[in-house]
DNA sequence: CCGAAGCAAGAGCACTGCTCTCGTTGGTGT
DNA sequence: ACACCAACGAGAGCAGTGCTCTTGCTTCGG
C-alpha cells in the first residue's frame, strides 16, 4: 500500500467519500428510511447502477455510514474529554464532559444518532467492523473511571451484585485489559446504557410535554450516573 | 352508537382488525421498514387499493400499530404490577415487577418495541392519540412511588436539583394530579428513560459480547433505579 | 502494444405506496 | 317498495425503489 497508488484508486476513494457525503446529507434531510441509492446517484450526476461499483447494496452503504457515525460520536466523546483539561479536571468533570459532548453530537446529528442507537435496520446484522467503533464512547467512560480508581478517587459501591453479572463484568474487564472491581464495571455498563436511554428519549421526542429544561435535566442525570459508578466529587 | 350497528360496521371493524393482525405478523417477521401494504392485502386476499378504505396511508397503519403497542406494553406493566400482590408487596417489589413485566413484553415483541422506542419511522410525527397510551408505563411507575410516599416509605433524595428541572417536574406532577416532591418526580422521569435505555441496548444488540447474564443484570439495574427514586427496601 | 481489469451507462425486472376510475352492494329515508 | 347514496372491492396505472445484466469505454500492468 504505497502512498501514491495510481490515479484510479485515488478517484475511487474520492468518489466513495462523495457518495457517503451525499448519503449523509440525505440522511440528515429525510432519515434512514428515505435514503435512496437512486437519489444519491442522481445528485452526483451518475447512473444508479454505477453506484454498485462502490457499495454492493444499500445496506452496505448504511453500514459504512454506521461505522462513520460510531467513529464520529466516539471522537466527539474523546474530544470533549480532552478539551475539559484532562490533567487538571476531576473525574466527575471529565465524566460529565463526555456525556455532554455525546449529547451535543447527538443533537447536531439526530438522524445519524438514530441510525446507530435507534431500531436496527431491517434484516441487518451488525458486521464485525462496527463493534470496535461502537465501543469508543464506552471506552472513554471506562477510562475516566479507571483513572479515578488508580488515583484512589473511586468509592466502590457497597451493595453486592449477582454473581453472573460480576463474572460478565470481570470477563469484560479482562478482555479490555482494565483493572477495575467487577461491581464497578457492571455499574459502568448500566450507566452506559442508561446514558443513551436519556439521549434516545430526548431525541425521539419522548420528553415532549414532560421535561422542557432538557440540558439541565441531562446534566443532572449525567452527574447522577457518575455517582452510581463510584465517582466522587472532591471537595 | 348502538351495540348492533349493522353488518357493515361490524365487517369494517373486523377487517380493520384483520389488517392490523396481518400487519403485526409481518412486523414480527421482517420489521417495520419491510411492512408492505400490498403484501398485507395479498395475504388477506384483497386488492391493495381496497386497503386504503381502512387506512389512508401506510403511516396511518403504522400509527395504529404504535398505539396498540403502547397499550400492550402499558397493559403488560399494569398486569405485572397487579399480579405480584399489589396490596401485600413492597413498593420496591412492585417497581421491579413492573420493570421485569415490561422487559418480558419487549423480549416477546421486539419489533413492536422497536416501533415505539426505536427511531421514529414515519417521518417524525406523534399524533395526539399516541401520547396517552405512551404514558401508561410511566404512570404505573409513578403510581408505585406515589403509594410509597403516601405510606411514608419514601426517602426523598437529599441532593438538590437545578431549579428549572424541579419546576418542570412539579408542573408534570400538577398535570397528572400527583402529590410528590419535585426532586422525586424528576428522578422518576430519569429512571423511566434509563429503564428503556437498558431495554433498548439489550434488544438492539448493544450488549452482545458485553453482558450475557442479561436477566440478572437487568433486575439489578431495575432495583438500582428503584433506589434512585427513593424507594427503600423494608427489612 | 495488447489484453485484462475497472468503470459508467442504459435497459429491464420485480417490487413499493398511492390515485383514479369503474361496477357493485348495503343501509336508509320517503 | 322504491330510490338514492355512501361505502366498498377490484383493476389499471403512475412514479418511484433496489438490484441485475449487458454493452461499450478507459486505464493500467506486463
Amino acid at each position: 500500500m504505497t502512498a501514491i497508488r495510481g490515479a484510479r484508486e485515488r478517484a475511487r476513494s474520492e468518489i466513495t467519500e462523495a457518495i457517503k457525503a451525499e448519503a449523509r446529507a440525505q440522511l440528515a434531510a429525510e432519515g434512514a428510511a428515505k435514503l435512496s441509492l437512486r437519489a444519491v446517484a442522481r445528485e452526483l450526476g451518475m447512473a444508479s447502477s454505477a453506484l454498485y461499483r462502490y457499495f454492493p447494496s444499500r445496506d452496505d452503504l448504511l453500514t459504512a455510514l454506521i461505522v462513520d457515525a460510531y467513529n464520529a460520536i466516539g471522537e466527539a466523546a474523546e474530544r470533549a474529554r480532552d478539551r475539559c483539561g484532562a490533567a487538571t479536571a476531576s473525574p466527575v468533570d471529565r465524566w460529565t464532559a463526555i456525556c455532554t459532548g455525546v449529547r451535543a453530537w447527538a443533537l447536531a446529528h439526530p438522524h445519524e444518532y438514530a441510525l446507530i442507537y435507534g431500531s436496527p435496520v431491517p434484516g441487518y446484522r451488525a458486521p464485525r467492523t462496527t463493534t470496535e467503533p461502537a465501543a469508543r464512547v464506552g471506552l472513554a467512560l471506562i477510562g475516566v473511571v479507571r483513572d479515578a480508581h488508580a488515583a484512589g478517587a473511586l468509592k466502590e459501591p457497597a451493595e453486592p451484585l449477582p454473581d453472573p453479572v460480576v463474572a460478565d463484568a470481570l470477563a469484560l474487564g479482562a478482555e479490555l485489559g482494565i483493572e477495575l472491581p467487577g461491581t464497578v464495571l457492571a455499574r459502568l455498563v448500566g450507566a452506559w446504557a442508561q446514558l443513551f436511554g436519556l439521549l434516545s428519549f430526548e431525541l425521539f421526542g419522548q420528553f415532549r410535554n414532560v421535561i422542557e429544561a432538557r440540558t439541565e435535566f441531562f446534566e443532572q442525570a449525567a452527574l447522577q450516573l457518575a455517582r452510581s459508578v463510584g465517582l466522587t466529587t472532591p471537595r
